[in-house]
DNA sequence: GCCTATGTAACAATGAATGTTGCATTCGTC
DNA sequence: GACGAATGCAACATTCATTGTTACATAGGC
């Protein structure tokens, strides 16, 4: 994989569970879907079980599963779980610059950037994990 | 500078521009109060002007200049002229995975992610570069 | 002509994300 | 209780985009 996969690997997963609520996969299978490692698994999906979207078993009949119901979980709790800031995040180190504009108003840059990173949130919030699933998905039969 | 400041660099300048808009800044002049190196400042605004937000002139009295009103510059431009995609480019390689139902649906998660790519334009063309310009801007007098 | 500016290419450095290995732990099964 | 299969986690290696730097060509005003 490539770049900022995270939220990509997320979906993907959560997709694919949301189609077989009740089958528990394990980090090797997902891995191997996603064309990417175990352990790269196990630290994603990790975030979703802090935030309590997914349940992990060790032992031998172990393994990842939905935490809830695939329709009660949108895009905005998967982005909130992996900690991203996409829009927010933009900012440099901005230092104790010299600038007086800056210094003066504390940079407002930041603060839009931070209004816009709400406003993605909020329109994360509409978008419900089973909208990713496919329709007519022949994997899964639905 | 740190990480994806492309953005945040062009905001800042664009608003620094925003409260005098007569006055040509040169790359070295505005690299400095960013913090970071005039060929930096050059390949980031040099985008904003081939997207005809800025003007530059070379020369003796050469520098940058706003090609246009101000309050006629939405975020969405200048997220444009960069070429940003924050939400879109989160994809993978993807290959051509063995998974039926990435294969089969075209991996509907990239459609999704394409979506709120649009929103987010959408949501960045409601503010204008005016409105990051600190109202009580003790520097431009405001 | 000279100085100052942009324009651009080539290269170096940085740093975050990803990939990898190793090992401890936990749980079911024999 | 030993074994195998799974997660959990830490430490390290690798990859790669972004940023920073240097160098030089070009253009324009003095």
């Amino acid at each position: 994989m490539k770049r900022n996969s995270r939220l990509s690997l997320a979906l993907h997963t959560l997709s694919h569970m949301a189609g077989e609520p009740g089958r528990v996969r394990t980090s090797a299978d997902i891995a191997d879907h996603a064309g990417t490692n175990p352990v790269v698994v196990r630290r994603v999906l990790g975030k979703l079980r802090e935030a309590g979207l997914l349940t992990s078993e060790k032992g031998h009949a172990g393994g990842w599963q939905l935490a809830k119901a695939a329709d009660s979980i949108t895009l905005a709790d998967v982005y909130l779980a992996l900690d991203e800031r996409l829009v927010a995040g933009s900012g440099g180190d901005a230092e104790s610059s010299h600038c007086s504009v800056e210094t003066g108003l504390q940079s407002r840059v930041a603060e839009v950037l931070d209004d816009i990173e709400e406003s993605l949130v909020e329109r994360l919030r509409e978008t419900k994990i089973t909208d990713v699933h496919p329709s007519s998905c022949s994997y899964c039969g639905s």
